[in-house]
RNA sequence: GCCCCGUUCGUCUAGCGGCCUAGGACGCCACCCUCUCAAGGUGGUAGCACGGGUUCAAAUCCCGUACGGGGUACCA
């Protein structure tokens, strides 16, 4: 195919969300798969809608998700002149008139007629002349229907019958949606519209404009099947938690995200699902975007994140995880205890919980049911303390091999003594941690220190006997 | 209300007329491994919305119904 262009044209309306992004993220991929470009234009024909804090809030994710993009981005505030200019051509060559009724004197003007509610074209020939406050709206034809070869839903038609004559100029001059986006496709000639299915009803609006301005040649159009929640509505800003900058900033991956995205609506012909993004470019075509709306899975997508996780190398890792961690943390010792940390979280924010213990003064609160478990109802845990602190006292503590062998003969030697089965480390990992569930603790003890490991026992002694 | 789109395990999907007693992934359950929590391994659970056609043959094609969603603004 001729090198494609596609536009990726958000609303500035406060921040990005999965939805948008996912969007985004599709064009990004048609436009690399064929080597086209990758257009950022900022739809903010509403004039309040331009502010830098919004751009920022969607550019910002673009270049976290690493969605370079070609030209842009552009703002539809500032081509005015090409918008003003098309409602002039339609409404001097008739296709377009000027109406001064209100939205609410058209609807009573329907309800008097006994028509279904919207506009009637009541205006189309009262010869209404320009002056502020008064709309343009387009003429839509009365008979016939307009087609449109959607590349992912076929042949879709809609009478014009059920289309009213929809404004094209706002009582303030400035051009509405559907103006802008055909002059604006048109002028950047877009080859292809790819976006989400809410936008499939607005799509002969814009051929309709686009054969009135004599544009020929329409773009493609590709409505991708909605993301939605739980209650399989549309995913919205108001009702869902869906700002990319949150899943940033609990932690998710970039190339994760990408990756759980391109599968809502997507598949690869061969089923892997978890891949690298220069294969996923490889593979993609809208052909194979299927219809039906998609569930956004939390769940999924920490699974994805996860696998992503583990896939990093400890250096990786504890440089990626540090922003998550507090400062007094010690790097080198996360780097060393990555492997283990990597297939325990899901989300790099919930590193730190695993190793609090490590970098802390002092065990001042013990999980309570852990406590219950290996020191009260483990009969032999002040024995087994006892016993520990005397051994780890005499053992170096450069060798996780030396710490692990102390640690399990003491559990050996009591067992054989009292003739049932005694669990060194269970107490160990309480006193030591105050959890009954973490990470290995041979490797992580000697980070620890012997210092601070003789006291915990210590303290947990006294604590079980006093 | 009207218009448009959709409907395969709980979820994401494979399937584009015979290879389907419907495959994979996530989740869940069980077992193995194991101080713990994980990770890993093995096995299991669960689905073609319904009704008519077409055809030798339908999850796959057609029609209808039901259900879900989207749109119906001087938002985009």
């Amino acid at each position: 195919m001729a090198t494609p262009r596609v536009r990726f044209a958000p609303a500035p309306t406060g921040y990005l969300h999965v939805g948008s992004a996912r969007s985004a993220l599709f064009n990004w991929l048609f436009a690399r798969r064929y080597g086209g470009q990758f257009i950022l234009r900022i739809e903010d024909t509403d004039e309040s809608k331009k502010s830098q804090e919004f751009v920022d809030a969607i550019v910002e994710p673009l270049r976290w998700l690493g969605l370079d993009w070609d030209e842009g981005p552009f703002f539809q505030s500032e081509r005015r002149v090409a918008h003003d200019l098309a409602i002039q051509q339609l409404v001097d060559s008739g296709q377009a008139y000027f109406c001064d009724l209100s939205a609410a004197d058209s609807q009573r003007l329907s309800t008097e007629a006994g028509l279904r509610a919207g506009y009637h074209g009541w205006s189309r020939d009262r010869g209404v002349a320009d002056a502020a406050g008064v709309v343009v709206r387009f003429r839509v034809p009365d008979e016939g229907s307009t087609v449109v070869d959607d590349l992912i839903r076929g042949r879709v038609k809609i009478a014009h019958d059920t289309l009213d004559d929809f404004v094209i100029r706002r009582g303030d001059g400035s051009p509405t949606f559907f103006l802008a986006n055909a002059v604006d496709d048109h002028d950047m000639e877009i080859t292809h519209v790819i976006r989400g299915e809410d936008l499939l009803n607005t799509t002969p609006k814009v051929k309709l404009l686009w054969e009135a301005l004599g544009y020929g040649r329409l773009p493609q159009y590709a409505h991708l099947p909605l993301l939605v929640n739980e209650q399989r509505k549309k995913l919205a800003k108001r009702r869902d938690s869906v700002a990319l900058s949150d899943f940033v900033s609990q932690g998710f991956l970039p190339e994760a995200m990408l990756n759980y995205l391109a599968l809502l609506g997507w598949g690869a012909p061969d089923e892997v699902e978890i891949r690298p993004l220069g294969e996923i470019v490889e593979l993609f075509s809208l052909e194979a975007v299927n219809k039906s709306s998609a569930f956004f899975d939390l769940v999924k997508l920490a699974h994805v994140n996860q696998v992503y996780i583990k896939a990093l190398s400890a250096a990786e890792f504890a440089q990626t995880v540090a922003s998550w961690l507090p400062a007094h943390y010690d790097l080198a010792v996360v780097e060393a205890l990555a492997p283990e940390l990597q297939q325990r979280i899901s989300t790099l924010s919930e590193a730190a919980s695993w190793l609090d213990w490590i970098f802390v003064d002092e065990i001042d609160d013990y999980d309570s049911k852990a406590w219950q478990r290996a020191m009260v109802k483990g009969r032999a845990a002040p024995t087994v303390l006892v016993e520990l602190g005397e051994v780890l006292s005499g053992v170096p503590f450069d060798d996780p091999e030396h710490l692990r062998s102390a640690v399990l003969g003491v559990g050996d030697r009591l067992s054989e003594q009292i003739g049932a089965r005694v669990m060194s480390q269970a107490p160990l990992r309480v006193a030591l941690t105050g959890s009954g569930a973490g990470i290995p603790l041979w490797e992580a003890m000697t980070h620890l220190g012997k210092e601070k490991t003789l006291l915990r026992i210590a303290a947990a002694h006294k604590r079980l006997s006093g």
